[in-house]
DNA sequence: TGGTTGTTTCA
DNA sequence: GAAACAACC
């Protein structure tokens, strides 16, 4: 049977892979020859969302991308702009009668996708959205009344009972027909970056399976026992992986249930059992973000909403660097500036530390970890910025204040963590780091003394959610 | 996926 | 005088 289609476009997107690919595999499947493009929209105009080391992360993942679809035949194109107008161009260009694509969760992608749908039925071709980022989607995870969940736990018990779509093969070849005019990847000439040989987590597909196979070898049997550890590498660390799709959750389900299956351990198949709980959590934010898309501006808690505020000070500038006299808190900030990465424990810390301890809003926070984090999610960002507040759809009370002192007694006792990323207190006693100088004297040299009172500031978190309940 | 304070329990 | 517990924020 003759394919459906003459010349496909697959326009690439969140889902920097080609294996496990809904939307490739149904294009590649579909038609004759497939286009495969990538169009880099103008982020210096989005600049408070995103940032050098995600842009470089994503620089890096479209090279191995490009490389990719060589050894089965293809080539990806480059176009900068934006999509709806590079993608019409290229169906002009190529004579191609269908778009394939896979939708994006967040606003941002939803708008792009209806502009582009717009533009192929304007052209009468073919446009075919794909379900892909998610193993389930959004309107499939509702209450018994068809209402979306409000709270993680019955959302995550419904989500466990489902059954999971399995991974799709990879497409043996791709044809892409030549002379279709490409940009040069850009790189530090395009964007200007400062540091634009950074030294990040390994980007592209290839390296993503190699980190899912780890962590299914070495780390998700301990999860549950070393996850919140920020001294051990315990977690998946596949987190940019799910957000550039160098992975697909699909994959990633079906590798873990396999080896749950295979495993004799009980402790190991519950630390597996906790990381697909994990992915939960993030459909569960995706859900709350497609359903609920006013989190972005406001609390999604209604009796929080217009709370006040500090306005962002001094101490706002020493949280984003580093220095506010905390160490764990300063570990995590200079581990975010320094990789793109921070524990995620360590984000818990240093989330509650600027909402109740510095009073600043947490949308300040959400731009800053969005700016540095190579795995910034936008759902997933604004789901933990919101629990940290308090203002959030986990039933936290808003009098669930970490203490960052007890947070780094519990978490890392013998300051192995806060050692690695603040190289001045390398030789200070770790019991120094788990309490504020009891002489009001700095513990190292250049290390500043903490820069608030944590008793005093908890005491002025409760008054002002307090004095905001009663008005 | 808290923490603090005050009280009880048992060594 | 720890450690466990409860009440409350």
């Amino acid at each position: 049977m003759a394919p459906p289609y003459r010349l496909a476009i697959h326009w690439f997107r969140r889902d920097l892979r080609i294996s496990d690919n809904t939307a490739l595999y149904h294009a590649a499947a579909a038609a004759g020859a497939v286009v495969p493009v990538y169009v880099l929209s103008d982020w210096k105009k989005r600049h408070l969302w995103t940032g050098e080391k995600r842009q470089i992360f994503l620089c890096r993942c479209l090279e191995s991308l490009g490389k990719d679809l060589e050894s089965i035949g293809g080539r990806l194109i480059f176009r900068s702009g934006s999509a709806e107008a590079e993608l019409e161009n290229l169906v002009k260009k190529t004579g191609a009668d269908a778009i394939f694509y896979n939708r994006d969760p967040d606003p941002f992608g939803r708008e792009a996708e209806k502009r582009v749908e717009a533009m192929a039925a304007r052209l009468g071709i073919a446009c075919h959205g794909h379900h892909d980022v998610t193993l389930h989607g959004p309107e499939e995870v509702l209450t018994k009344e068809g209402k979306p969940y409000r709270v993680y736990t019955p959302y995550s018990r419904n989500w466990l009972s489902l059954e999971k779509p399995a991974p799709l093969p990879k497409p043996k070849a791709l044809h892409t027909p030549a002379k279709i005019p490409s940009l040069p990847l850009p790189g530090n000439s395009h964007w200007g970056w400062k540091n634009p040989d950074a030294d990040l987590v390994e980007a592209g597909e290839h390296a993503a399976h190699q980190r899912l196979k780890t962590a299914i070898s070495k780390r998700l049997a301990t999860y549950g026992e070393t996850r919140d550890i920020p001294s051990v590498p315990g977690t998946s660390r596949l987190s940019q992986d799910l957000r550039f799709g160098l992975l697909s959750p699909r994959t990633i389900y079906a590798e873990t249930s396999k080896a749950m299956a295979k495993s004799k351990s009980a402790s190991a198949r519950s630390g597996m059992e906790k990381f697909i709980k994990e992915l939960a959590w993030r459909e569960f934010y995706m859900a709350l973000l497609w359903h609920f898309p006013n989190v972005l501006h406001e609390e999604f808690n209604p009796d929080w909403r217009g709370l006040w505020w500090a306005e962002p000070d001094e101490n706002f500038e020493a949280w984003k660097e580093g220095r506010t006299g905390f160490p764990i808190v300063d570990a995590g900030m200079r581990e975010l500036l320094a990789t793109g990465f921070m524990h995620n424990r360590v984000r818990m810390i240093t989330a509650m530390f600027l909402t109740k301890d510095l009073h600043i809003d947490w949308r300040l926070g959400e731009q800053h970890f969005m700016q540095h984090l190579i795995d910034g999610e936008i759902a997933s960002n604004n789901g933990g910025w919101q629990w940290s507040a308090g203002t959030g759809a986990d039933a936290a009370p808003y009098f669930r204040i970490q203490n960052p002192w007890s947070q780094a007694k519990r978490y890392d006792p013998d300051g192995i963590y806060t050692k690695r990323w603040i190289p001045e207190l390398a030789k200070v006693p770790a019991e120094k780091l788990l309490a504020p100088p009891k002489d009001g004297q700095p513990i190292a040299p250049g290390y500043p003394v903490p820069c608030v009172d944590h008793s005093a500031e908890r005491d002025r978190t409760l008054a002002i959610f307090k004095k905001h309940r009663r008005r």
